[in-house]
DNA sequence: TCGAAGTGTCGAAGCGCTTAAACAGATGTC
DNA sequence: GACATCTGTTTAAGCGCTTCGACACTTCGA
């Protein structure tokens, strides 16, 4: 193993030397500099972890905490998870990985045995067990989510009411006068997943603006239960020609079942996909959505935590920022005009 | 912040001793071990972590190197990077999750600095570079995916020529006699994905065994790409009514596909998926698959690692197991035996 | 009864790093 | 020419933990 002392030793400098030289906070001499950075690539030096977290009080590992549940779209917890390593590493930092079932036991444990300078959280609800453990013991945070009350901690989340409103302006904009909400399982209402509450407010209210009759169906994504909710749908609202779907395993069954109902889209139905870009160009047709950035979303809370981290280290109060990141709406082949005529069953 | 100290003043006893009761190593008499064990209680002790991995030379950190490349089915990974962290927690380890793109000199960084006391591999290709890098710095490792050559390190993986086997017999046993294998996209064949390759040999030689006429066909697993395949199979080989699906992405396509050009499934044409249940039970009908355990897969590769680091700890050489997982046929509504016939079109 | 072996606890060294303080030498100021 | 100032480097004191060796005391066998 090397370690500085052995860096030192072969720059013929000392160890405070080669350790200023790393971190740049005193000023060395060019000559200096260059003779340590030689041997340190020589000799392929890399600082001992924990010496240099115990030494420093600073870990450079900030911890990410990922649902364990699977109501949220597997692909974009993935993509947020990958945007937060490759924006960490960037910073010099590396991404511990826990889970949400550690609760806010986790929080605590991460933040009383310094693993981890500060923490992400991701699949924050509007009433979340963690935010005050963070509160109380001054941990670091970033929420990917936006709580009701973030009390001093930093958040970043879509801006899934501006979502909602989107579809709600699209299906406006060509005609349509009834519209289906095809939403989570009721499971994700109940327990207050902020996303699932705001993409629903933002729909219905702008829905009224534009004078758009809507039903809101929960919907867990199954082929049955696609089913079942298209089915009442259609019974209660005959003449509704206009669908938004936020459950992502629920876009492939109600695309077959319009079809085998003998509507045809964009002709008879409109569909909006609240989705990645990604999964709404593998259908047929290629779907309208409303999508915000995943990675985007992890690279602000890395920015955010980094700030926090940097604050909270010189001393200073930390600032809790807010940012809501602005989806788009991107026409594909699934939205058209509302149909002239009434329903066609 | 509490440290060793203040519970030993708490407890009345050395900060040694209390080091010895929480790690077990020495034997400490019942009255004194309960003493301390309720002052860690009472402060809400938890060990700093830098200190831990300098004094003991262990970080309780195991990395875990996840791929960024997307051709691999996402939730998968997800499954299995969350299984390695649950089952790391059993341990009393904590998973660092870095990506692939750091490649080698990661494998080398985490190495180097001690921040991790061993490297969970996933997507571990046939010929790959971290290889001979853990093996020279003597740097533990546990691979998911089988390499040619593994010398030395503990892999595990599913075991994918008997997954194309099995859907080969079944097949068979159903009376197919002209099948077609949907693959992954190209790209995954020519870096010499294990599982792509090994899928296929397992299939084509069982196929031959059991007289089956079959083609392979690569797809990336777009709608378009699943378009052209499924048309080429069907004009090449008209007579075909078994389709294997490996690509998560085409399956979903093939089914509308199938059914657009009239054939119904599984009277017409039997369809099986490698893929994992939960995906396949989300399509109507649902899919016969062939299915191995993400999680399992997850869990094995921890216990690996453990062992080794246990070994390496102790002064021993670790062991490098080799342990393959049987995935299993799972019959659903989406083969039957093949139609008396011939083609339908 | 004595030495050996076993049990339970403590003291202190040291893991590899950071950083405050000290210091040596060059440079500037009056 | 004496003093302050600045620049670049070193010395040394920890950071909080583990663990080796020492020690006090008990138990056992001869």
């Amino acid at each position: 193993m090397v370690t500085i002392a052995d860096v030192a030793r072969h720059a013929g400098v000392s160890s405070s030397t080669v350790s200023y030289v790393l971190s740049g906070k005193r000023a060395i001499s060019a000559e200096t500099k260059r003779r340590v950075e030689s041997s340190v690539q020589e000799l392929g030096y890399h600082p001992n972890a924990g010496a240099r977290a115990l030494a420093a009080r600073r870990s450079h590992i900030v911890a990410l905490m990922v649902p364990l549940r699977t109501d949220v779209y597997v692909p974009v917890m993935m993509e947020i998870a990958i945007a937060v390593t490759t924006a960490a590493r960037q910073h010099g930092y590396d991404v511990l990985l826990i889970t949400n079932d550690e609760g806010p036991a986790g929080v605590r444990r991460i933040g009383a045995s310094g693993l981890a300078d500060g923490l992400i959280l991701m699949d924050v609800e509007l009433d979340d067990q963690r935010i005050p453990v963070l509160q109380s013991r001054g941990i670091q945070a970033a929420l990917i989510g936006l709580p009701d009350d973030p009390g001093g901690l930093s958040c970043v989340d879509h801006d899934f009411a501006e979502a909602g409103a989107l579809c709600a302006d699209h299906l406006a904009d060509l005609g349509h006068r009834e519209v289906a909400f095809i939403g989570y399982g009721t499971g994700v209402y109940t327990r207050h997943a902020g996303y699932a509450e705001r993409t629903l407010t933002g729909f219905g209210e702008r829905a009224e603006q534009r004078g758009l009759r809507f039903v809101h169906r929960p919907c867990d994504g199954t082929y049955e239960s696609t089913a079942g909710t298209l089915a009442r749908i259609l019974a209660d609202r005959p003449e509704t020609t206009g669908f938004v779907v936020q459950n992502e395993g629920a876009i492939g069954p109600l695309l077959t079942l319009l079809r085998s109902s003998g509507r045809i889209v964009p002709e008879d139905a409109s569909v909006i996909a609240l989705c990645q870009a990604q999964l709404a160009e593998q259908f047929a047709p290629r779907l309208t959505s409303v999508t915000g950035s995943a990675q985007e979303l992890g690279r602000v809370a890395v920015e955010q935590i980094m700030r926090r981290i940097t604050a909270a280290g010189a001393g200073e109060r930390p600032v809790d920022e807010r940012v809501l990141l602005t989806p788009e709406l991107t026409v594909r082949a699934s939205t058209g005009p509302a149909p002239r005529t009434g329903s066609q069953n």
